[in-house]
This record gives C-alpha cells, structure tokens and sequence, in this order.
DNA sequence: GATGGTTGGGTTTTT
DNA sequence: CCCAACCATC
C-alpha cells in the first residue's frame, strides 16, 4: 500500500480531528460543527483504516449526495492511490443499496433488470390509480398522496402494517381521505408487477431483504466490517434500521454530523439518529470538533448569532483562530432583476480589485426559481456561471422521453415508461385506447406491453385501425429489444432517436426550444458516449444498455466527467451547497415568505428547519459573505411586494455593515420588464444556437475520430479530454473494435475503443 | 376517438 | 411561470 510514509498524513489533522481518526474498532459519533474538518476526518479515517490493513472492499462509506460521494473519493485517492480507493464502497444510501439489491433481487421477486421510477414517475402512477378508481381528484391530490405513501414506505409502514394500524387509518379518514390505503396497495402492486423501485424502496426493500433473509444479512455483515455514515443528522428512519442492520454484528460504525445542519426532515429525516446514537450503541465514543478552518471570525460569530434563536439542538460552541475578516455586507434592493444586477456588479468588482477567479464566488438561494433573475444579470456581464441542479437534465421532458424508450427497451413491464411513450410522437393511440389497454391489462393480470404483443387477445376491444398501430408500436419495441442484444448503449440510443421518429418530431418546427431539446438529446448521446468510453478501460467492461439505464434515476449531475478545472461562478439551491465551500458566497432572497418559506411558518420546527439552512449558508464562506433582499420580486408571472426576512432582525448587527440603498443604485435599463424580458429570449436564443452548433460537431466527430484514430501508431502522442497527456503503448483488434492501450501520465495505462476516443493529436 | 388549444391550479428543498 | 386536465374540433 503506497500511503504516504510515517502516516505523515495523521500530522494534518489536529488532536480533535485525530481521535475519532485513529480509533479503529468500536462505535464512535463526531458531532462536527461547520468547516471543522468533518470530511477530512472521515477521509483520514478511511486511510488510516486501510493502513491498518483493512481491506477497502470491507468498507462502507455513506453519503448524502453523489457529488459528496465523488469528492471523498477524490480525497482519498490522493491519500492513498486510485486503485485502492477504486475497491471502496462508497456512495449514496440509494445508490449502494441499488447496487446491493440488483445482486439479490430475485430473493424479493424482482427481476434484477428493475428500474427506478423518480418522483415524477411515482405521481403518474397514482394519479392513474386515482383516476382508475374513481376517487375525487380534489380530495385525493396525486402529489400529496405520493408523499403520504413516501413517508409511509420511509418509515417501514407496509400497506399490511398501515391496515393493521387505527390511528394511521383514523387519521386518514379525518382528513376525508379513507381510501389512501386503497390507493397506496394498488400502488405497491403496480410497481411490484412493473418490475420497478421508486427511490423509496431501494431503501424499504433493503431493509425487506436484510430482515427476511439472515443469511443475505449475515453476508453483508462480514462484508462491511467497517461502515462510515456522513450527515447522519439526515438519515430518516429506513436508512438508519439499515445502518443498525448492517453494523450489528462487528459494531465499527462511524457516523459524522452536526445537529445544526440538518436540513431534510421534510425527507422523513429524524433529527433523533443522532441524538440518540449514544443509546444505540454500547460504549459509544463521542468526539466533538468545534475549531472552525473556513471561515473567518465574523463569518464564524454572526452564524452562531443566527443558530442560537433555535431551541432543540447540540450545544456546541464552533470557534476560529482565523482573521476577522470583512463585514457581512447586507444589501437592500428594489426588485430580483436588480439584486440580480448588484450580485453581478459586485463579483466583476471583487474579482478585478483581488485578481479572483470565476470560481471563487457562489450564489446561493432558497428555491431554484430565483436562479433565473441572477442568471440574466450574469449572463449581460459576459460571466460564466454554472448552475447545479435546479431541473436535472435527466428530469427534462425530451430526455426523459427518450429515457423512457431506453428503459422499456430493458423492462418492458415499466407501466410508466410505456405510457409515456406510446404515443410520443404521436401515432394515433390516444387516451381511450390507453384507459382500455389499462383496464384489459389489471382484468387479465399481465403488463400493458403483454396485452399489445397478441392482437387476437384483444381484438375484441379495439377496431381494427387502432390494433394495427398497436401492433405496429409493439414490434418498433421488439425491433429495438432484439438490435439491443448486439448493440452498445450508445448505438442503441442513437437508433432509438433516429427510428422511433423522436427526431422528425422535434425537427419539425424550428423554434429554439425544439433546437435546444435536439441539443439536449445529442447531449445525451454524448454522455452515453461518454459512459461507454469510461467502461472500455474497465477489464469487465459493461457497455450495455442495462449497464447504463438501470440507475440512472439515480444520477443527479449529468457530468460526471465534466472537468472541476472550468472557471466558472457556481450557482445553486442551499441545500445543495451543503459540504461545499467558496471564498465568496451570496446568499440571496433574504425576504419573509421565500426564505423562511411561507410554507414552513406553520410550525416552530419547520422555522427552525429554515433557520439551520440560513445557518449551512452563510457557513459555506470562507473569506466574504454577501446577503441581499429585495422589495418586490417577480413571482408566477406577476410583480409582488415582499418584506426583509425575520432572519436579518435576528443576526448580531456587530458583524452587519447595511447597504440601504435608497435610490435606485443599479438602475434597470429604462424599460418596463416586458422589454427586458425579450431581451433575454433573445439572447437565449443565441446562446441556444451556439451551443447548438459545439453539440453538432461534437456528435459528428464520432466519425471522424475513427478516420483520425485509424492512423494511430504506437509510441504516438496523444491527449485525451480527460486523462490528459499520454503515449500509445499497444494497438489491439481491428476495424470498429480497434482498442489503443494508452500510458497517461499520472493516471497509468487505460485500453480505449479508437472508434469512440476522443483523441488529439499534436 | 385523436388532437391541439385553452384554462385553471399550484408553486420548497432531493435521492 | 409551468404543468395537467379539460374542451372543442376534426
């Protein structure tokens, strides 16, 4: 093992940070306040483990977000090697245990080909159900049933368990909603008969599967001696059963949170993990990291300023040795296109003044919609930016089209995915053929696609023009299923665009959002492209389109590959911010109603909620924090006048310098919103254009790497986007399978398909 | 019975 | 503003 020598890596840390680091065997809790070293000592600790003579795949470790999880492992690959650092398990609760369940799915009756239906897909499904069922649509809301189930499968309350409970179903029933125990049976049927998990059940199943089968349990037991939870203030119920599950038998179990942050109970998280984690466990070692290296000593004070109005929490007491730093600047504006403006202007004069980077600054907010006004300003002052988040790419509606096809093409018991695509585009199948397709196919207890795979069996139901087009949709699947036995996931996605007519669909009109969704799906393409070059240097190499499709719900950035190095001025929703540290941090929308969020003044713990997400923001700072509001915003499509928020009263002015901003500081550009607004299409539509035009000649450089790759000899330079600079060692195979072994410096050999290399030459 | 235009209702945060 | 559901038309 190539760790650094002497453990000289333990001299990073200091005595607090060291303790739970070296403490190999037994349960121990960090209680670690913001910016004081938490992932490091979790990545320390891993490496030490390892030192130790652990064997990393006899390690678990558990994180909130796949950008959490990326970031651990980068950390500790540069502790103690990448190929260690490979055999991890690491990841997100749903993701690992994805993983863990596809291996031992037909245990639980589920084919390991099942997908993951998002939330979206969940709330299809019961809006189906409730309209099946003729319940009143008013009453039984799809959204608010969903998250009734959710919280329902989160805290392991079967649809057994929810009958077999009186004051589940009383409660139900005074809220004139006797049925949801109808609909959620239906549901858990649905999907069980779909072959499909919603995010939920990856963790309800995991828990199903570990308790039914002792000797699975037993397996997973000595297999994850040493497990290791991050955030563990936001496991909900599910995933801490798991944990206890998993960690009962060797009791190495490391958790690291902080009361403070926790920002996820409206995710059935339970702030009592942690608290009671003590009483869990025998013997438990506590240890508490309070010294703060972020931040600086106004940032640091007037946070806890802002966490002690909360009444349930930790006391802690989080302190710095670091400078005092400048006042948190608190602005008052007119409206969001001028905080929008003031947040642009004030990021180009820093950056100039400091010699900054782009990516020195972050712009945070409560609700993704706020990106938008902020997006204007930043884009008139020609400053990259980069959003995180907000509507994923994978939720868009154009992939999630093609996606659809992709994964019926994998399962084709998937209701959701079937139903989303029969006719997109459309091919004369409408809803009263799909109602009766439904109602055929729950009489006769078979999927939807098994009822159109045989004419004769429902020729009775349909003329003859309709199962003709059933019958014609039927075998386009079929014709995919059976190329997707020889194709890879990328040739399969390409023939999906080109023949399921997805393509001639969004060519038709012109307008820059069907440019922009062909942009999207050829992005699409060139992230499956990606994949596929990523699997080519793998020795079990995957390149299938099951590989592919069957997690993707659960990825939430679509570039993974996308390089850290572009400097870019990062913009995203709080919670997503949460782990993650800039220089300079705008918290923006500070106003009553929007953050607190209106909906969370019902109750004190909700506010409290808001006032610990307050809390994660400003302690994502390190140097300079800048909080602003506004006096009218735009909101769903109409100007309104909106108050400073309760949050700005309860901060210790002695870290406050106010920018009161009387006159209009940064005027608008003289014209009513409207102009502004066509202002802003228009140059979307530039932008949209050009981007068009990158993605284009990305796609149809597929081609003309392989005619450039062809003349490839050994001993030639190479560089590649993402490993960089290399020499080719070795050419194998021939024509399409033609493969460079290629040394990259400072990553080592990797075995690339010439025909998908995005190679240069020098 | 399918399709496209219109209206009306909801709007937090994420795996 | 954005989506889902509804209604009028072919």
């Amino acid at each position: 093992m190539q760790i650094k020598e002497d453990k000289e890596y333990l001299s990073d840390l200091n005595e607090a940070q060291k303790a739970p680091v070296i403490q190999k065997e037994g349960p121990l809790i960090v209680i670690a306040g913001a910016g004081s070293g938490k992932t490091r000592v979790l990545t320390y600790r891993i490496a030490y483990l390892m030192d130790q003579g652990i064997d990393p795949f006899s390690i678990l470790a558990l994180t909130f977000t796949n950008k959490a999880a990326r970031e651990m492992k980068d950390r500790i690959s540069k502790v103690v090697g990448q190929s260690e650092a490979m055999n991890l398990w690491m990841g997100t609760f749903h993701s690992v245990f994805a993983r863990i369940l596809r291996a031992e799915s037909n245990k639980l009756g589920y084919p390991s080909n099942f997908t993951i239906y998002d939330t979206q897909d969940s709330e299809r499904l019961i809006s189906s159900i409730i309209k099946e069922k003729n319940f009143d649509k008013d009453l039984y809301k799809y959204k608010q049933i969903r998250s009734r189930i959710s919280t329902f499968k989160n805290n392991l309350i079967t649809v057994n368990a929810y009958f077999n409970n009186p004051e589940l179903m009383e409660a139900d029933l005074m809220s004139k909603r006797p049925k949801i125990g109808e609909i959620y049976k239906e549901y858990v049927e649905r999907t069980f008969k779909a072959g499909v998990m919603d995010f939920d059940d990856l963790l309800l199943k995991t828990n199903e599967l570990l308790n039914k089968f002792p000797d699975v349990l037993a397996k997973y037991q000595e297999r994850f001696k040493y497990i290791l939870v991050d955030e563990y203030q936001d496991t909900n119920h599910s995933q801490y059963l798991i944990v206890k599950a998993l960690s009962d038998r060797y009791q190495n179990i490391c958790v690291v949170g902080d009361d403070s942050q926790s920002i996820y109970s409206f995710r059935g998280a339970n702030i009592n993990n942690i608290l009671n984690f003590q009483k869990d466990y025998e013997d438990v070692n506590l240890y508490r990291l309070e010294q703060n290296y972020r931040s600086t000593k106004n940032i640091v004070n007037l946070a806890n300023s802002v966490i002690k109005h909360n009444l349930s929490k930790i006391e802690k007491s989080v302190w710095t040795h670091n400078d005092n730093g400048e006042k948190i600047l608190v602005s008052k504006m007119h409206s969001d296109a001028e905080e929008g403006r003031y947040v642009a202007s004030k990021i180009e004069e820093i950056k100039t003044k400091n010699l900054l980077k782009n990516k020195d600054f972050a712009i945070l907010y409560r609700t993704n919609a706020q990106s938008r006004a902020i997006e204007d300003s930043l884009r008139k002052k020609s400053i990259p930016y980069r959003i995180y988040g907000g509507l994923s790419f994978y939720k868009r509606k154009e992939i999630k089209d093609v996606l659809a096809y992709l994964r019926l093409i994998i399962n084709p018991k998937d209701e959701e995915s079937l139903k989303r695509i029969i006719n997109y585009p459309a091919r004369g199948i409408g809803q009263s053929t799909l109602d009766k397709l439904i109602f055929y196919s729950n009489e006769n207890n078979i999927s939807i696609y098994e009822s159109i795979s045989d004419s004769n069996k429902i020729k009775n139901i349909f003329n003859k023009g309709v199962l003709e087009r059933l019958s014609k949709f039927y075998f386009l699947i079929e014709m995919f299923r059976i190329e997707n036995q020889k194709l890879n996931a990328f040739e399969i996605c390409d023939l999906v665009f080109k023949k399921s007519g997805i393509i001639q669909e969004l060519k038709k009109d012109f307008t820059p959002e069907s440019l922009t969704r062909i942009e999207n799906i050829e992005e699409l393409l060139n992230g499956i492209r990606d994949f596929i070059e990523g699997q080519v240097e793998l020795a079990d190499a995957d390149t299938s389109l099951a590989n592919f499709i069957q997690d993707i719900s659960l990825v939430t950035d679509f570039d993974i590959n996308n390089n850290y190095e572009k400097d870019e001025v990062s913009l995203m929703t709080i919670h997503l911010s949460k782990g993650l540290e800039f220089p300079y941090v705008f918290i923006v929308g500070l106003e009553e109603d929007l953050f607190p969020s209106a909906l969370s003044l019902n109750s004190r713990s909700e506010l409290e909620e808001e006032r610990r997400l307050f809390y994660v923001a400003l302690t994502r700072a390190e140097k300079q924090a800048f909080l602003s509001y506004t006096l009218s915003r735009y909101r769903w499509g109409k100007i309104i006048d909106v108050e400073a928020s309760r949050f700005i009263e309860e901060m210790d002015t002695e870290y406050l310098e106010f920018n009161n901003n009387e006159e209009t500081f940064f005027p608008s550009y003289g014209g009513t919103r409207k102009k502004e607004k066509k202002i802003n299409s228009l140059s979307n539509f530039y932008t949209t254009n050009n981007k068009r035009l990158k993605t284009i000649n990305n796609v149809g450089k597929i081609s003309d790497f392989s005619i450039k790759n062809n003349s490839l000899k050994i001993n030639q330079e190479v560089s590649h986007e993402r490993f960089g600079y290399g020499i080719i060692i070795g050419i194998d195979g021939k024509g399409k399978d033609k493969i460079a072994s290629i040394d990259f410096k400072g990553i080592g050999v990797k075995k690339l398909l010439l025909r998908f290399a995005k190679l240069k030459t020098s």
